[in-house]
DNA sequence: TTGTGTTTTATTGCCTCC
DNA sequence: GGAGGCAATAAAACACAA
């Protein structure tokens, strides 16, 4: 039965959340059965009994909220609680509770995803750490090798003199060896006149035989080395350090 | 049957829009 | 100022284990 009287009449538009248009063909409502129509309030002071909408009716309700893109027009739910026989401001609270299950499930989704692209995130940037410290570890050992290369023990000039005179007075012993020997033999090759003349073809680059340069038969012989800018130079027009550190540039080709 | 947790329905108060 | 939406909340209805 429909509250009369205008006290009441104000909670009762409100109750029944009705429009403008709905009060004018409200005699819909005259003679409305809230009871059977699975309960309206009826007094303000006297709350409802609580009755579950049908399965029927919930379906129809949930077809519509997913028409109307879950906002409902006043005309759409008039119509909707006439078809389903309950009371428009059923409609209006299902649709209103609906819309916040929906919301509730849409922010958990939302997080969801937002979780997902954190993890990854995460994981992008653990391996970038990971290859960050791998690259950090191959600068620091190769700068090791390269400062280690750096601080190679070169040899003192009187050092390289000393061991390009051995190595020649060396050549020369065996040289006289060899002369000696062939000389027994019957040959006439002579022997080489001094050791020193040894020294100065010992700073010679190695040839594809002795006599192309004349060592081993006594001559001097006019040695070109490698100077350090790749141009070939002569050692004699060289000051004497200069000459040293060919010297021992060529000795490392050597060896 | 009962206690407890979850879901659904309904209310209230506040806010925005026209 | 009325209509309607929303968040917070109450409370009924329901599910389920013990």
């Amino acid at each position: 039965m429909a509250v009369a009287g205008s006290a009441a009449e104000g909670w009762r538009k409100r109750a029944f959340q009705l429009t403008a248009h709905e009060e004018l063909c409200d005699d819909e409502l005259v003679g409305f059965d809230y009871e059977l129509h699975g309960g309206g309030p009826h007094h303000p002071l006297e709350r409802a009994a609580k009755r579950r909408l049908t399965a029927e009716q919930v379906r129809e309700l949930e077809v519509s909220f997913e028409e109307e893109k879950r906002k409902l027009e006043p005309e759409r739910k008039s119509e909707l609680a006439r078809r389903l026989g309950i009371a428009p401001r059923q409609v209006a609270v299902w649709f209103q509770n609906r819309r916040a299950r929906w919301k509730a499930k849409q922010l958990e989704q939302d997080f969801d995803r937002l979780r997902a692209a954190h993890d990854e995130l995460l994981a992008g940037r653990d391996k970038l750490l990971a290859d960050n410290d791998r690259l950090r570890s191959q600068v620091i050992t190769l700068t090791e090798k390269l400062q280690n290369k750096e601080e190679a023990p070169v040899p003192e000039p009187e050092e390289q003199i000393i061991a390009l005179q051995a190595g020649a007075y060396a050549h020369f012993e065996q040289d006289q060896l060899c002369t000696e020997t062939t000389a027994a033999a019957g040959f006439t090759e002579g022997a080489s006149d001094s050791p020193e003349s040894y020294v100065a073809s010992a700073r010679s680059p190695p040839s594809s035989s002795e006599e192309d340069c004349g060592a081993g038969d006594g001559n001097d012989c006019a040695f070109f080395l490698p100077n350090p800018d790749g141009l070939l130079g002569t050692g004699a027009e060289e000051d004497g350090a200069q000459l040293n550190n060919w010297a021992w540039l060529w000795n490392e080709q050597q060896y």
